[in-house]
DNA sequence: AAAAAAG
């Protein structure tokens, strides 16, 4: 169902504050942050170390009285006036420390952003505004503009129109503009003024909704606004100020592409770490990277060494990091959790767990059997604000979905009959993309073969691969060199792979959660897709789901489908949709089924008269309330 | 049962 599209983005600042006091009460941490004033700052740390500023010096970033670093100079679109802070001026460009002293570990300061590469490449018109229009991006922008958005919590930050009305900073901005984003998407919309007010945030919207520059912007912005924080510099360990989580390396690598463009030139190290390769050998960039060209895939210790504000990471490896002591989170300030309930339903929770417990977090709620997901909430966010996004798409139908009856051992000259037909349709040069699931790794090899051998160019992509080879998959596919892609659910989640046609269920899941998950990689950026699924006996425990679920966006449901939806059993378990359907998610607070922990306080507002901030409660026309969520 | 993620 559409709640596996969540995300936490837990903006750890309005904690920190909370926990402030309790610091001051003796709990000394070695690593306490360190306001530089303006007239100290290019001088090294040694020479007359600058005071520390009380409890309350990681507040900064909760709202005006941060002040503006970028008052003035904007351009008129994008530009703000700013808070216009007077006195505070924290200088824009001064960095501290270039690679002598170590005030942080931004070493290079301006030195270093002027060796980046441009990760916009020859494309780029150097953020001059006017040339671009938003044609340019293949995004079909009307696509998102009836995308019903609902937001509950205490004091839900109003939504913003336009970047212009959020100070997001001149280099970020700049940014923005070489992304030919004209005007945010309504996950942005609503996400961004709700993290840069530094309030925790759970928002479940689809990848491909424009989710990640949500949780980017006010990172990146909220870093460029601490670059006074100095962090210590042990000789082998770093400090991030930002982590962001995902569960696969595929996913993270995208993100780090993503977050790497929306950091050109902000001073801003964003750093990925992931497996697939010891990591002593991994020299700033894998072997088969240097091979192949092309940006590291995955870091190396050196190149984790020269520092990192943003660390992108698979929970795996960075658990790895931290036992090494080459990470330390005590400095993160800003935790992003992409596909949370994914990495949960993965097993990752007791490797979450011990990564958030290394943070300077509040201290866990505790609960007793509760669902996962409101676990996570609770022991990981502060009041936070929930943010569901309807479907891309979701009143236009961008998908098409078919179920077709095809016996297992018919399924194989099934799918050579769509891929047959589909040739001839597309007289194109360029074939549109085709993705298969499978449902196991041992199945997609075996189909992969076996397609290739009858002359349709295929490749193949799980977990048994090597990263390697995993990687130059994903290439191939993508470029259309292999135009057909086996996957496994390795590739259900999050991926933005452009021009995907048309994705086939050739097994379909056991959780209709994958299914919306695996039909989501086409009728991306607006764009229309066909998603094909074979269904037999095997699938029977998918035939009510299945069917109110293309019920619900319109679909076609073929009438013997709908014939075993109705003597299947009424299933309250996994493959159980919550209801409504237009939304991704809900929120846990809303149930009332759960027993709060000691600390009511987290969940101000639950019981408190200010309710949600949305008049008329959540069942206004977007499902009906206290269903079974999927999540249980 | 299978998938993912540390080696």
């Amino acid at each position: 169902m559409r709640t596996s599209w969540a995300d936490s983005v837990g903006n750890s600042a309005s904690e920190n504050a909370a926990i402030g006091s309790s610091n001051n009460n003796g709990l000394a941490r070695p690593s306490r942050p360190t306001y530089v004033p303006p007239h100290l700052r290019n001088k090294p740390p040694s020479a007359d170390p600058p005071p520390t500023l009380p409890s309350n010096d990681r507040v900064a970033y909760n709202g005006p009285a941060s002040g503006s670093r970028w008052g003035g100079g904007s351009r008129p679109d994008f530009g703000h006036q700013g808070y216009s802070s007077g006195g505070a001026g924290y200088g824009s460009g001064v960095r501290n420390g270039g690679g002598g002293g170590g005030w942080n570990n931004r070493s290079g300061g301006w030195d270093r952003r002027e060796r980046e590469v441009n990760p916009f490449g020859a494309d780029d018109d150097d953020a001059e505004q006017g040339s671009t229009e938003q044609e340019n991006t293949g995004i079909n922008f009307d696509a998102y503009e009836d995308i019903p958005v609902d937001t509950s919590g205490d004091n839900v930050p109003p939504q913003v129109n336009t970047f212009a009305e959020i100070d997001l900073g001149e280099a970020l901005n700049a940014n923005i503009r070489r992304c030919k984003y004209v005007k945010p998407t309504p996950v942005q919309r609503h996400a961004i003024p709700i993290s840069i007010a530094g309030r925790d945030l759970m928002a479940c919207a689809q990848t491909g909704s424009g989710k990640t520059a949500a949780f980017c912007f006010p990172i990146i912005s909220g870093i460029m606004r601490e670059e006074y924080l100095q962090r210590p510099r042990g000789a082998r360990t770093v400090y991030p100020l930002a982590l962001i989580l995902a569960p696969t390396r595929e996913l993270s690598s995208q993100i780090h592409d993503e977050a790497k463009k929306f950091s050109y030139q902000t001073g801003v190290k964003v750093v990925v770490a992931y497996g697939g390769a010891p990591i002593n050998q991994q020299d700033g960039r894998a072997t088969f990277e240097l091979v192949l060209g092309g940006q590291p895939a995955t870091l190396g210790l050196r190149e984790l060494e020269r520092g990192v504000d943003i660390l992108v990471a698979t929970p795996g490896r960075l658990v790895d990091l931290l036992e090494r002591a080459r990470v330390s989170l005590q400095m993160i300030r800003y935790l992003a959790l992409d596909e949370a309930d994914r990495m949960l339903d993965m097993g990752f929770e007791p490797q979450i767990r011990k990564i958030v417990e290394q943070m300077d977090m509040p201290p866990p709620v505790r609960f007793g059997k509760t669902k996962l997901l409101l676990r996570l909430a609770s022991d990981f966010l502060s009041n936070y604000i929930f943010l569901a996004v309807g479907r891309v798409g979701s009143s236009t139908d961008l998908i098409v979905q078919r179920v077709e009856f095809v016996h297992e051992t018919d399924k194989r000259s099934h799918l050579m009959d769509l891929l047959h037909a589909q040739r001839e349709t597309e007289t194109r040069v360029k074939q549109a993309l085709t993705l298969v699931f499978v449902e196991t790794k041992k199945g997609a090899d075996a189909l992969e073969h076996w397609l290739y051998s009858n002359g349709f160019p295929a490749t193949t992509i799980h977990g048994d691969r090597t990263q390697q080879e995993r990687e130059m998959a994903l290439r191939s596919f993508k470029s259309g060199k292999t135009p057909i892609l086996v996957a496994t659910d390795v590739a259900a989640r999050g991926l933005d792979i452009p021009h995907v046609g048309h994705v086939v269920n050739f097994d379909l899941p056991n959780d209709i959660d994958d299914y919306v998950h695996r039909i989501g990689r086409t009728g991306r950026a607006g764009k229309t897709g066909l998603a094909t699924a074979f269904f037999n006996e095997n699938n029977l425990s998918m035939a009510r789901p299945l069917a109110e679920l293309m019920q619900e966006s319109n679909q076609e449901v073929p009438a013997w489908l709908t014939r075993y939806a109705s003597r299947a059993p009424v299933s309250g378990g996994k493959n159980r949709r919550s209801g409504g359907g237009r939304f991704g998610g809900r929120d846990y607070r809303r149930d009332g089924s759960f027993s709060r922990g000691p600390s009511t306080d987290y969940y101000g507002g639950v019981n408190s008269s200010s309710g949600y901030g949305v008049p008329g409660g959540y069942s206004g026309g977007y499902g009906p309330a206290g269903v079974t969520s999927a999540w249980d």
